[in-house]
RNA sequence: GGCCCAUUCGUCUAUCGGUUAGGACGCAAGAUUUUCAUUCUUGAAAGAGGGGUUCGAUUCCCCUAUGGGCUACCA
């Protein structure tokens, strides 16, 4: 039926960094749009003069890119719908203000913001619509010379909706079907401000998804209250046959309790809540971000797709191509789905073990830096990365398990010595020394072949030996294969270990 | 308070009237191993409650409860 392009539009308020279901809304919409061949348009809602941040903008941008979204057009990509700020669209709004006021769909309000507090203190439950509009001081109730005079006066004012009442508004929702609310229950928005001559959400967002050829609206399920206004406005402007589709999505939760996720959800349970850090403009505080902690951006957005969606079978891991390919907004689901971090760990531990040595070794190369190992060949790190990267759910944990690698011990945990250290292990690693000082070439397999061979024709005790000689390299009970350990080490500094372990646990 | 939306293991979820209610994370146990991990195997773990409809309800309807959202000259 409907046979134009699909265009989506992600369409983030200034007023910070992007939360993370913010992220999951723009995710969402690129899947759409990409996978329907549709376009994906990045609108900027800065209406609200007051609430807007430096650099929120900025940050908006790099942290979709970051998470290989890409928009077709936008505030900073270009498109033929511009301009994509709501701000520098004022004059667009205001005319389809007037023809709302023209057509009597709409009327202006004088009542200031105090007049309508002290009316909602008198009044429970007091709400601007047909039942009361015509005890306040609005067009409707003042003649038209008296309005005019006001309005010449300078005196300020707002422009409203005017929702005739007992109306069933129907809402045809992708993901929940048919949404009824009565309009009675609807107020008489404002679609206008005085306080800053731009127009609210409500009547923006219909005007630009009209001009810019929307089809589909996926956003927050916290919009479902007000898409009836919504329709109606559409209705209004006369521009059902092109209205666009809607799809609202359950809200990301809190992991424990109640409420949706928020900001200091993070804070306290010790995860991020933003794609990326951010530092407060005002305040300085900063705000954890997943690429400064660590994440990989494919894992964030596999994590973030399944958070609310799944493909209808078992399938886990998903490429953003896979992702395309299978996203389906009916089957997301109605319900808020609570942050699971932990999966999130998870999904980051896949994506490395999926990713090359040699992609880690890239990302762990700063981590060395940042606690001064330098000059280091590319070839060992990447060795050492083959060898530990199966026991991290993130590239900086790289350092913890393996800082042995980098930096000989010098200390010996104790319990470990306690443990592993028997009275003829000085004498056995002596020995061993020996062994290995001729060993040639000093490759794992062949190496553990030459030393088990030596011990059994010792008969040595095997676990007594290996736990020492683990010991010795890595200062701990803890790494991988031993003979892995040497070769990566090479056999100078496997013998100087050794040597250095006899030494200090035999004058202890 | 009013309105709207939702409700399957602790968590994310599958099931489109008939299933031993499946998978994943996390948890527990076991196996492997010279250690710690990884890995593998196994296990515990769910249809909010009450009414209907039906030969039969997790599935459809209603009520209650609970959770969530909205209720601004914010988005």
């Amino acid at each position: 039926m409907d046979q134009r392009k699909v265009r989506v539009r992600f369409a983030p308020s200034p007023t910070g960094p992007l939360h993370i279901g913010g992220v999951r809304t723009a995710l969402y919409n690129y899947l759409f749009a990409k996978q329907s061949g549709g376009d994906l348009i990045l609108r900027i809602e800065d209406t609200d003069s007051q609430r807007f941040v430096p650099g929120a903008e900025e940050y908006i941008i790099e942290a979709l890119t970051w998470l290989g979204i890409r928009f077709d057009e936008g505030v900073s990509f270009g498109g033929n719908y511009g301009p994509y700020r709501q701000s520098e669209r004022k004059a667009i709004y205001r005319k389809y203000v007037d023809q709302l006021l023209d057509a009597g769909l709409a009327y202006i309000a004088f009542d200031t913001p105090e007049e309508l507090d002290s009316k909602r203190n008198e009044i429970a439950n007091f709400q601007y619509d047909a039942s009361t509009r015509l005890q306040m001081r609005n067009s409707l109730t003042l003649s038209s010379d008296e309005t005019k005079a006001l309005i010449e006066a300078g005196q300020q004012y707002v422009v409203r909706i005017k929702i005739e009442p007992n109306e069933d508004i129907r809402v045809n929702d992708i993901i929940r079907g048919d949404v009824v609310i009565n309009s009675s229950v609807l107020d008489d928005k404002v679609l206008y401000k005085s306080a800053d001559q731009l127009p609210t959400y409500h009547l923006a967002n219909i005007v630009d998804d009209h001009l810019m050829e929307v089809t589909h609206v996926i956003r927050g399920e916290e919009w479902l209250p007000s898409a009836p206004l919504h329709v109606l406005l559409y209705r209004c402007f006369g521009w059902t046959d092109t209205m666009p589709q809607f799809a609202h999505l359950s809200l990301l939760l809190k992991p424990d309790g109640k409420g949706k996720l928020s900001k200091r959800d993070g804070d306290r349970l010790g995860f991020p809540v933003f794609p990326l850090e951010w530092k407060d403009p005002k305040s300085e505080e900063i705000s954890s971000g997943y690429r400064e902690s660590g994440y990989l951006p494919e894992a964030v957005a596999n994590f973030l797709a399944l958070l609310g969606w799944n493909p209808g079978n078992d399938q886990e891991m998903m490429s953003m191509n896979d992702l395309i390919r299978l996203f389906d907004l009916t089957k997301c689901s109605k319900s808020g789905a609570k942050f699971d971090y932990e999966k999130g760990k998870w999904f980051n531990h896949q994506y490395i073990q999926q990713k090359s040595d040699c992609e880690i070794t890239t990302y762990f190369m700063p981590v060395l830096g940042e606690h001064g190992v330098q000059i280091l060949s590319p070839t060992y790190v990447q060795k050492v990365v083959g060898l530990m990267k199966d026991r991290v759910n993130f590239v900086k944990e790289l350092w913890d398990v393996s800082a042995f690698f980098f930096i000989a011990p010098t200390t010996y945990d104790e319990k470990t010595v306690q443990k592993r250290w028997k009275a003829d292990s000085a004498e056995q690693l002596g020995e061993l020394i020996e062994v290995l000082a001729v060993r040639e070439p000093f490759d794992s397999a062949g190496t553990e072949e030459t030393v088990k061979a030596w011990i059994e024709s010792k008969a040595y005790h095997l676990g007594n030996i290996m736990n020492a000689v683990r010991l010795a390299l890595v200062g701990e009970g803890k790494g991988p294969h031993i003979f892995d350990i040497t070769e990566t080490l090479g056999k100078e500094e496997t013998i100087s270990r050794l040597q250095r372990a006899i030494e200090s646990l035999e004058n202890r």
